[in-house]
DNA sequence: GTCTATAACGAGATAGAC
DNA sequence: GTCTATCTCGTTATAGAC
C-alpha cells in the first residue's frame, strides 16, 4: 500500500484521539518503522500532513454523504444515517477530525484553520440541504430556516461526541442523537412501547 | 494579589484558548514577568496545575449554578441563563475548560481526568434537577428522563461553542443555544413576532 | 524512497544562591 | 518566593549517503 497513505492513516487516528498538539513524527515513525527522516520526504512539515489530513477527511466525507444520499429512503433517514457515520467514528475511541482541530483551531496554520471551517461548510450545506427536502417532503417538521437547524445538527453531535468521549461511553452519544435527531424533525408521537430505531450499523 | 492564582488566571486562559498541549510554562513566564522557576514553586508540575485549574473552574461554576438557581425566576429562566454563562465563555474567545480538555482528554494525567469528568457530573446532575424541577411546575415539557435531557443540553452546548468559536463567530452560538432551548424545553408556540430573548448579559 | 546523523530549539523540571 | 543556571529529553526539520 502507498506510504503516504500509510502515514495520513496513522496520523489520521493519532489526531483524532490526541490531538494536532498531542502527537509527534516519532509516534508515527513507531508505529510505521520507518524513521522520522523518511515521513519528512512524504510530508515535509507536520503543517502540511495536517492540511493533508483535512483535505482527505472532506473528501471521504463528501463520498459518505453521497453515499447517504443514494440509499436512504427519505430526509428522515439520511438524517438517522448521518448520525450514524458520527457513532461509528465514536466506535473507535475517535473524536471527528475537525471536531478536535476546532480544539486546537487557535494553534493552527492558517491553511488548517481553512480546511476545518471547510469541513464545517460542507457538512452544514448538506444538512441544510436535507432539512429543506425534508420539509418540502413533509417528513420533517422545524422551525426557521434549513440552515440553522442544520448548524444545530452539527454543533450538537459534535458536542455529544466529545463528552462521550471522555466517559468511553459511546451509548452516551447514540442516546443523545437520537433524542436529537426527534426534537429537531419535529417528531410528536408518544409511543409507549418505542421501537428502538438504531444509528447506523 | 496573590501569585498563584494570578497563574491560574494565565494557564486557564491559555488552555482555554489552546489546549493544555498547546501552552507552556514559558507562554505564562513570559505574561507574568516571573520564571519559569517561580512557576514550578506553586505549581511542581504541568499536571498539578492542571489539576488545580479544573479544581477552581469546577467551584467558581458550583458557585455561579448557585447564583442562577436564587435569581432565576423559574426553570426556563434558569436554563437561560445557564447558557448565558456559556455565552459569555465564548464571548472572551474560549472554549470552556473542560470542553477543552474533553479533547485533550486521552493525553491528560489521570487526576485531571477525574477532574474533566467531575465537572460534567456536577453540571448534569444540576441540569437534571432543573428539568426535574420545571416539569413538575409545568413550564418545561420533554420526553424521557430528566437526565436524559441534562446530558443533551451539555453537549450540544459544548460543541455548539466549539463550532463557533471556529468562525469566531459567538451568534452562532446564541443563535443554536436558543433554539436548542426551545426544542429542549417543549415550547409549541409558533409566533410570527417572536420577542428575541437574549442570553444573559 | 529510505536511511544515519545531527542541527536547532523548546519542553518540563531541578539545584542551589539570594 | 524568586532568581540564575543547567539538565535532560522530545520536538520539527535538514544534510547527505545509499
Amino acid at each position: 500500500m502507498d506510504t503516504a497513505q500509510r502515514i495520513l492513516d496513522v496520523a489520521e487516528r493519532l489526531v483524532q484521539t490526541q490531538g494536532f498538539n498531542g502527537f509527534s513524527y516519532a509516534d508515527i515513525s513507531a508505529e510505521l518503522d520507518i524513521t522520522k527522516a523518511s515521513l519528512h520526504y512524504h510530508f515535509a512539515t507536520k503543517a502540511a500532513l495536517g492540511s493533508a489530513l483535512i483535505t482527505r477527511y472532506c473528501a471521504e466525507f463528501r463520498h459518505a454523504l453521497q453515499g447517504v444520499d443514494v440509499s436512504a429512503a427519505d430526509a428522515r433517514e439520511k438524517l438517522r444515517r448521518y448520525a450514524g457515520l458520527y457513532a461509528e467514528v465514536l466506535r473507535q475511541h475517535r473524536m471527528c477530525l475537525c471536531g478536535m482541530l476546532a480544539a486546537d483551531y487557535t494553534t493552527l496554520p492558517t491553511l488548517m484553520r481553512s480546511g476545518v471551517k471547510e469541513f464545517f461548510d460542507l457538512n452544514e450545506s448538506w444538512l441544510a440541504q436535507i432539512f429543506e427536502e425534508g420539509r418540502k417532503q413533509g417528513v420533517l417538521r422545524f422551525r426557521g430556516p434549513p440552515l440553522d437547524s442544520a448548524r444545530l445538527l452539527l454543533g450538537s453531535l459534535e458536542g455529544a461526541m466529545l463528552v462521550a468521549r471522555s466517559y468511553g461511553d459511546p451509548e452516551r452519544f447514540t442516546s443523545a442523537a437520537q433524542r436529537l435527531l426527534a426534537e429537531v424533525s419535529g417528531s410528536r408521537k408518544k409511543r409507549a412501547g418505542r421501537t428502538d430505531r438504531r444509528l447506523g450499523r
